[in-house]
Formats: C-alpha cells, structure tokens, sequence
DNA sequence: CACGGCACGGCAAACGTTTACAAGGCGGCG
DNA sequence: CGCCGCCTTGTAAACGTTTGCCGTGCCGTG
C-alpha cells in the first residue's frame, strides 16, 4: 500500500499531488493527469467531473517542476536588463510579462548592472532552471572574454530547443525587436525644421558608445538633407548625463547662436534646461529644447520637455510574442518599433529665416 | 542497456545529465550526483577529480528543476510588486536579488497593476512553480474576496514550509520589512523646525489610503511637539500627484503665510515647484519646499528637492536576509529602516521668528 | 452473428536528481 | 587469525508528472 491510505481524509493543509486527487475521484493517475492537462486523449464527461470536483476540493495544483521534467517545457523564461531599478528596462519588462502571461508563462528576472561576470553568472542560472527562452534586454558588453563563453553557452541552449530574443544591439542573434536610433533622431530633427528652425544644435552621447554613434548619425544626415548647416561648432558631448548636458548646452551657448537644441537624451536635454534657466535664458521664448526617450522625469523637468518617446512596453511585448512564436515553431520575422513624438512646453514655432 | 550508450562520445552539443557525466567518469551516478551536489557523503578525492573532470568535459549543468523535485526546495522566489516600471519597487528588486544571489536563489518576478485578479493569479502560479518563498512588496489591496482567497492561500502555503515576507503595511502575516512613515514625516518637520521655519504648511495624499494617513500623523505630532500652529488651514490634498500638489500648492498660497510647506510625497513637491515657478515666488528665496521619497525626479526638477531619502534597496536587500534565514528555520525579528535626509537646494535656513 | 474499430481507462516507464540502505574491502585490535 | 567497523561505492526508490501502449467493452456494420 501507498504510505498515506488516508489522503481522502486530510484535506485541509499541506499540498497534494495528482495521486491524491486520483485516489478520492476513484481513477488512476493518469486518468487524473488527463483531466487536468487538458489531454488531447479522451475521457468521458463523467469521470472528468468526478476528477475535477476531487482536484477542486483538494484545491489542487499540479507541480509545474514536475511537469517541466517530463515535457521538457518549463513554462519559465528568463530575462537579463542592466538595470530594473531604471523604468526604462522595467516597462520592458512589464511589456513581456503582459504578453507571456495568457500563455501561462513566467518570468524570472536578473539584472546585470552591466558587470560580465554576473551577467554569465545569471545566463547560466537560467539555464539551470531550464528556461524555455532567454531574453537580452541588456545590450552588449565588449568584454572578449565575456562575448566568447555567452557565444558558446548560447549556442547549447539554441540546439538544445531553447530560443533567444534580442531587444537592443547585442552581439548574440536572435528574434529580435528593432528600435531605430537613427531614423527617431532624424525625425526629430525634420519636426524641429518643421516648426520653423533652422540653426539647430546637438548634445551627443559618450562616442564610446553604439547607441550614441548611431543617433549622431541621425542627426548629421538629417541636416544635410534638410540643407542645414551644421558644423562640428553645432555640436557637443554631454555624455548622456544632465550635468554633462549642462556644460555642453554651456558651450554651444559660448560658441553659437541657435533658436533650437537637441539632446541626443532626455537627461542632457534635463541638464541643458536648467543651465538655461539660471542663465535667465527663457525656454521656449528665446531657444527651443528637445530630448529623445520620454524619461519620466521629461514631463516634470524645469518646463515640460518635447521629446520621442521610444516605445519600451511595446518593446517588450512585441518580444514576448515573438518569443512565444519561436516556441511554437512558428517562424516569424524581427519587428521594427517606431517611437512618436510627444509634445510638451519646451519648444517654439517660429517663423523660419533665411 | 541505456538507450544511448553513446553518451560518451557526443560532447558537442546538447545538455548533458548526470548519468552521462558518471558513464564518462565511470562511476555510478549516485557517486557523480554526490560530488555534484557537494554531499556530506564521503568521496574519495581521487574520484571526486574523475567525476569534476567529466563534469568540466561536458559542460555540465545540474537540473534544477530535478533536483528541486525530490529536496522540496526549488531554490526560487517569487516577489509581487505593484509595478514594475516604477523606480521605487525597481529598487527594492535589485536589493531583493543582490541578498538572495549569493545563495543561488532566483526570482520570478511579477507586477500586478494593483488588479486583484491578476494577483490572485500570480500568487497561484508561485505556488505551481513550487517557490521556497515569496515577497510582498506590493500593498494590501481593500477587495475583501481577494483578501480571503489570499489568506487561505497563504495559509496553506506556510503549513507546507513557504516563507512568506512582506516589505509593505499588508494583511498577511510574515517577516516583516519596516519604514515608519509616520517617524519619517515627523523628521522632515523637526528638520524644517531646525532650519528656522514656524509657519508651516503640509501637502497631504488621499485619505483613503493607509500610508497617507500615517503621514498625516506624523505631521500633526511633530507639529504639536515642537508647539506649531497648524490649523486644519495649513494642510491642503494633493492626492499624492504632482498636478494635484500644484493645484494644493495654488489652496495653501491663497490661505496662509507660510515659510515653509512639506508634501507627503515628492510628486507633489515637485508639482508645488511649477506653481512657484509659475508664480514667480522664488524657491527657497520666498518660499522653502521640501518632499518624501527622493524619487529620481527629485533631483531634476525646477530645483532640485530637498527630500528625504526611503532605502528602498536596503528594504529589498533586509527582506532577502530575512527570507533566507527563515528558510534556515533560524528566526528572526522583523527589521526597521529609516531614511535620511538629502538636503538640495530647495530649503532655506531662516531667522526663526516669534 | 462475428468482427473491426473506437472510446475509455489503467499500467508502467520515463524525465534528472537525491538519498536511505546495503555491500564490499580493508585496516586495526583483541 | 577473526571480527568489528569505517570508508567508499553502488543499487534502487522516490519526488510528481506525462504518455506510449495495452486491454476491455460497446457499438455498428457486413
């Protein structure tokens, strides 16, 4: 005999397996395991109630572990950000959850602050726990050695069934959900010239940096095919801080005369406000700003910041789905997001020169 | 014979099990699982080394899921915040995680927007993942099913040996992370007491929830202390929202004279800010402003908050040990944090008068 | 009336571990 | 020289599921 005859009897705390439920409808397991995954082998409507009303009244759970084991499916992904404390990853996160939770999918969550060791330390946890997927919000980091061992780890997990999805530049491939930094920037710089400006400045990113690289692009070519005329004196490094934005905005005020400045980040464009401010410089009245995120901290900066919002929630839904399809077979192509632009106080129209 | 002999041949790809692991150190798995899991059992060092050897060759990583099946302890926790793109349970996240990664512990983490529903789901679907623990860092919810089903949920949880932590005022019972809300507010006042300012206005959140009552109260109880005169005028709601501040802000200029006004929360400060602004009532010059929180944005709004700082990592970081030594069965008291005060520019030292 | 097929249910193996128990070997002590 | 006990290893059961395979009974059809 089983060494608990008595399940029928206790059913008040404790948790209780399949084979509880089994014995108190009177059916073997399998038949309760039938019933309650939804098996597409038939049972008839009668025992099906008998099992359902067992598992109800034991309020049973099946054990999700023991399950994984055996369809080697463990209902789990696992997602790697730089940061969950910086909203920019957590309404990604967000975004991914939403769209993996219909499905009945969970999600464990790590955050790297950027550092190779710990990033490989949780890609490997994640493994263990036998994640169906694994998704990289974070983007690369340029350590070699680092780049290497991920290289080879993720190629395991890929043969093995496991898939990867990719929310930023990262070195690993992938399903893969694009924002385009060089069109947003561009954008931005077409709206500026829409509403009438024409001698624009720019606040760049640390030029160590993809992102930053990327976005200057932006600006450039948007410039030339406007037929602004934008020099390198257009241009400073605010090092996508806000006190770096401050100094920037200092230099560009030195050496320019301009009706409008874009920050290649909401944070400079933040800094480059409140340099204005104390400077007596009226914003909008004597230069437009303009930042590029939507950060909340845009809408409650010194005045209001018009900037681009990029779409993080629906980043991250976008890469739940694209997860979920890969998981079904399904083959699906990368998805391009496009950011739109939200207009608050901090820049004018004025009538366009020249 | 094994359906796959072969075992010791592919080391290419694939995951590999323990059992291949003591094929290819020839011993049995039990031996290879011992040295693995680092049993108490004595191993011979000799084929400890044959066993790490394998183990290294292929690249071998424990299931956990397997593991977790028969030690009844899957090495999980699952923490419910109410959202996850906000900064403050961002923060307390990371803290959670930095505390439980040491002991190899992972996190499922999940957001629950405040629905009942969703989080009743949630809580079920830790369960089925069978988590050795989980963390409320959300707040009670008032919906009175939702708090039985979740009592009785929780009920059988701990009978079962789950550890339940709470971060926040909430109804379930468990080790218990603490910010005294009330002490903290008293401090801001004493501070602005200290600073020179007798006339004192107070922002305060909606009256139904529970913490901004609390803060209420440590306001009035400073104020009476320090023998203030706060009439019922000098308190004005602002619903915990920066629009909401402004407009309190706005209520409170048309009232009293005032020094100084302390909001319950940083939004609020920062809405009374752009009303100053608006206004042209210079902060701290005219007027001095300070806040609770230090939410990100504090920092850079129209100037810069001087606030008082929630630890909200150490929360995270104090709730992980408290969970891990409840998971030890050691007991441990409920722990007490405070926070400090960030002085920034928007509070002026003054000449006490009267 | 016989037989094929289908609907339903059970048996048992399997997933990858841990661990109680047993067994073998060897050294030391009486 | 015999026996006890310890050190090391192996055997097998167990954790809670799913699922391939088989058996039974019933119904329909020829």
């Amino acid at each position: 005999m089983t060494r608990d005859t008595d399940s029928a009897v206790k059913k008040g705390t404790e948790s209780h397996s399949l084979r509880h439920v089994a014995e108190l409808a009177g059916v073997s397991v399998a038949t309760a395991s039938r019933v309650m995954s939804g098996s597409s082998h038939p049972v008839s409507e009668q025992t099906r109630e008998k099992v359902l009303e067992a598992a109800n009244q034991l309020s049973f759970q099946p054990n999700r572990l023991a399950r994984a084991l055996v369809t080697a499916r463990s209902h789990t992904v696992g997602v790697l950000v730089h940061d969950i404390s910086d909203p920019y990853f957590g309404e990604i996160v967000k975004g991914l959850e939403d769209g993996i939770h219909a499905e009945d999918y969970r999600l464990f969550v790590a955050s790297s602050e950027r550092d190779p060791q710990k990033e490989l330390d949780y890609v490997r946890a994640f493994f263990a726990h036998q994640v169906d997927a694994i998704v990289f919000a974070a983007s690369s980091l340029t350590d070699a050695a680092y780049a290497e061992t991920l290289e080879a780890m993720a190629k395991r997990f890929t043969d093995g069934g496991g898939v990867i999805v990719v929310l930023s530049d990262h070195l690993l491939r992938g399903a893969k959900v694009w924002f385009d930094n060089k069109r947003a920037v561009s954008e931005m710089v077409r709206y500026l010239h829409r509403r009438g400006h024409r001698r624009i400045g720019y606040l760049t990113g640390p030029s160590d940096l993809e992102v930053s690289l990327v976005r200057l692009a932006g600006f450039t070519a948007a410039a030339e095919e406007l037929g602004l005329d934008v020099g390198p004196e257009n241009i400073a490094n605010g090092h996508f801080t806000a006190v770096g934005g401050g100094e920037a905005m200092g230099e560009l005020l030195d050496r320019v005369d301009l009706t409008a400045v874009l920050a290649a980040n909401d944070l400079m464009a933040i800094g480059a406000l409140r340099r204005l401010h104390s400077a007596g410089i009226g914003v909008p009245d004597e230069l437009s700003v303009a930042g590029l995120d939507d950060i909340p901290i845009a809408e409650y900066g010194p005045v209001p910041l018009t900037t681009m919002r990029v779409p993080t929630y629906q980043i991250g839904l976008e890469g739940a789905s694209l997860l979920l399809k890969a998981l079904r077979k399904e083959d699906a192509d990368d998805v391009h997001v496009t950011g739109e632009i939200v207009e608050r106080d901090s820049v004018a129209t004025i009538e366009p020169e020249q």
